[in-house]
RNA sequence: GCCGAGGUAGCCUAGCUGGUGGGGCGACGGACUCAUAAUCCGUAGGUCGCGGGUUCAAAUCCCGCCCUCGGCACCA
């Protein structure tokens, strides 16, 4: 028995391409598992706790529990279109999830791998509550540069601990935060090192993941699992906490599986079924540390492999729902009409699962048409056809050859399946199709059908025995599609073997078959690719007022160096005519810093004065950004430094 | 900076226990008509990131360098 899951979404937005890329192909593993008559359970279920989603909540003007139901809604309906077959989907405000948790959390306490100790928090007074790191704002006292209270995410990079971080403010009020003591509760993480360590080594799955984890075991820490907050699972030692999410969400894989099937207990209790995580790589801390730490702690079953999808990038570009590369599944691939099996074609067949997957619109187009229609839809539908129309029913006598030609293919994919391989796999079927294409053309039963009725039937058996194989080989990535062509030679693929393939009937009866697909067209693709554009684009229109307000001069650079420890930072003194700045900027990666003496630039000077990298600087030297690298903005003649520019 | 993955024709890739660089898409030419201008046959296109080394022989092994992406934890 297998017991497959997915990394839980979190209830806190919409789907997007992101999360497909791990769930598409994790279903289709999961399809290709039940055809080859294996025992296979699929759970996930939806992330519902954490301090984003009440904050969100609260921006909204709804309750937490009501922002998690509408994304938990969002979630079934959307997989359900795209066929994700999941067994169960729960989710985590549920009583069997919470009760279950406080279960575990109860036999890391009494095993005695759980101690408290006083922290500092950062808490707000106005919005009375403790500030989650991420949502502190102040300053790094490493580097003075403007922090988060979990990380300098704009200087030195350093990792802050709870405390550190100077002048404290809230980042959902702007008020001064104050710390206040507070007792939380640490898992003993660092007990389990050589645990994981060894563990790690036995561990299946993709090496991205377990590659990392690898690095990371060198350097634990224990763990804070509790926060103050309302919303989540109540820690039992004490009820005014709630448990980290990251502590409750990977047991809803438990949980879930417990309220889908009593043979939970053989699964995560007794260790009976192979346990297969599909997560993103995002995630793999979790699984591949804390996740079985606790599990061993709790004398849990552990799982057996942790399997982990590459990026996604858009359109060639870092996947940024901020910056607006994204895809949402709904509102746009789904209501724009599409096929949900043709993007689930391109996610397991674009590249190999741990690469980085890019969505391009074209890409799209041009794959599925070529791919799935041109080549495997249209040899389905012109061998359908023409046995429909010349025999109707068929006397299924079939050549070894071909039966050995299917065989090799499914023991491709039977293999490469195994091994998480979707591209290998997707490509055999694809090779398949082209074999058969090669096969009819080549024999030709639209002319030998004039003169010998009989030749030709073979040709179209030995066809359909091809058609079927593609049929059964494909179900798994294209489910709905497959479904319908299947129906017209009587197939029923919910039940179906992928031994199947190379059974033959003593006879096939035909009926007619629609276009099984429909191309995309260029217009089809229009809209989306300018909204896509547009998004990307797109700045708020601004008053003349607004932009005078704006003083830029032209300078000149008196003298460059590098700032120390930086790769992206120089250091200038600019002369701006009536004084001279120093001005920190961003453009070492692609100019050398005696190359740029003397030159004149376009300087914004009444920009707020920052502290970068403990640089004081005041003032922003302006340069045309392209794709990251900075170049220059000059004066296209000698003008006066300090000249104002309109 | 450190660690990982990777750099093979415009794009996606196979090859990586060394022995004349394969496939698919796209491009170009031809054939055919059962089929959604689909399919089939053929052609062109590569300094296998760069520089050294080992070897009779390297995309493949060793050293150095460059570039891309990701990780460097409590971020859900």
């Amino acid at each position: 028995m297998k017991l497959v899951t997915c990394g839980l979404p979190y209830a806190n937005g919409k789907l997007h391409i992101g999360h497909l890329r791990t769930y598409v192909p994790a279903d289709v593993y999961v399809r290709f598992l039940r055809m080859m008559n294996e025992k296979v359970i699929f759970i996930c279920g939806s992330d519902c706790h954490g301090t984003p989603i009440v904050v969100n909540a609260e921006k909204e003007g709804i309750s937490p529990k009501e922002l998690v139901e509408k994304y938990h809604e969002h979630f079934m309906r959307v997989f359900k279109e795209m066929e994700i077959s999941f067994d169960f989907f729960g989710k985590t405000t549920e009583y069997y999830h919470h009760e279950r948790t406080k279960e575990i959390v109860n036999r890391l306490i009494e095993k005695g791998y759980v101690y408290s100790k006083e922290v500092e928090l950062a808490f707000c007074e106005k919005c009375n509550r403790f500030l989650p790191d991420r949502y502190v704002e102040g300053i790094c006292p490493y580097c003075k540069s403007p922090a988060r209270g979990d990380e300098c995410d704009q200087g030195c990079g350093r990792h802050l601990e709870p405390g550190e971080i100077l002048e404290p403010r809230c980042k959902l009020c702007g008020n001064i935060a104050i710390f206040k003591k507070r007792k939380h509760y640490f898992f003993k993480l660092t007990a389990f090192q050589d645990f994981i360590k060894y563990y790690l080594s036995n561990l299946s799955g993709t090496e991205n993941a377990i590659n990392y984890a690898k690095e990371w075991v060198e350097n634990l820490k224990d763990w804070c699992i509790t926060r103050d907050l309302d919303w989540g699972v109540r820690f039992p030692l004490d009820e005014t906490l709630v448990l980290y999410v990251w502590v409750d969400a990977p047991i809803g894989y438990i949980s879930f599986t417990e309220k889908f099937t009593r043979e939970w207990e053989d699964i995560w209790l007794k260790g009976d079924a192979e346990i297969i995580h599909f997560i993103g790589l995002d995630i793999a801390y979790h699984h591949c540390i804390f996740w079985p730490a606790m599990l061993r702690a709790a004398n849990y079953a552990l799982p057996n492999a942790i399997v982990a999808s590459g990026m996604v990038k858009i359109e060639g570009k870092t996947f940024s729902k901020s910056r607006g590369y994204v895809v949402w599944v709904e509102d746009e691939y789904l209501r724009a009409g599409f096929n949900p099996d043709y993007l689930r074609y391109y996610i397991v067949n674009y590249t190999s699962h741990e690469k980085d997957l890019n969505f391009s619109w074209d890409v799209f187009r041009e794959k599925i048409n070529n791919e799935v229609i041109a080549t495997l839809g249209n040899f389905l539908f012109r061998i359908m056809s023409f046995s429909w129309k010349n025999f109707g029913t068929v006397k299924m006598v079939v050549d070894r050859e071909i039966i050995e030609r299917i065989a090799k293919s499914k023991e491709r994919i039977v293999e490469a399946i195994r091994k998480w391989e979707f591209k290998s796999a997707t490509d055999a079927i694809m090779e398949l199709a082209s074999f058969g294409n090669t096969y009819f053309q080549n024999s030709k039963p639209w002319e030998i059908i004039k003169s010998d009725k009989e030749r030709a039937m073979k040709i179209v058996a030995n066809a359909l025995q091809i058609a079927k194989a593609l049929i059964i080989f494909s179900y798994p990535v294209m489910p709905k599609s497959m479904e319908k062509i299947g129906k017209a030679i009587e197939m029923n693929l919910k039940s179906c073997s992928i031994e199947d393939a190379t059974k033959v009937e003593k006879e096939l009866k035909i009926m007619k078959l629609e276009l099984p697909f429909e191309k995309i067209e260029e217009k089809d693709l229009e809209n989306l690719k300018m909204a896509l554009l547009d998004r990307f684009a797109e700045k708020p229109e601004i008053s003349i007022e607004d932009f005078k307000k704006l003083d830029i001069r032209i300078g000149k650079i008196l003298s460059v160096e590098r700032v120390e420890k930086s790769k992206k930072l120089l250091k200038f003194i600019v002369d701006i005519g009536n004084e001279r700045r120093q001005i920190v900027a961003g453009i070492a990666e692609n100019h050398k810093p005696e190359e740029l003496l003397g030159k004149l630039v376009v300087v914004l000077t009444n920009l707020k004065p920052a502290r970068i990298m403990g640089v004081e600087s005041k003032g922003m030297i302006l340069a045309a950004d392209a794709d990251g690298k900075a170049f220059l903005l000059i004066p296209e003649k000698e003008v006066e430094v300090g000249t104002r520019v309109k």
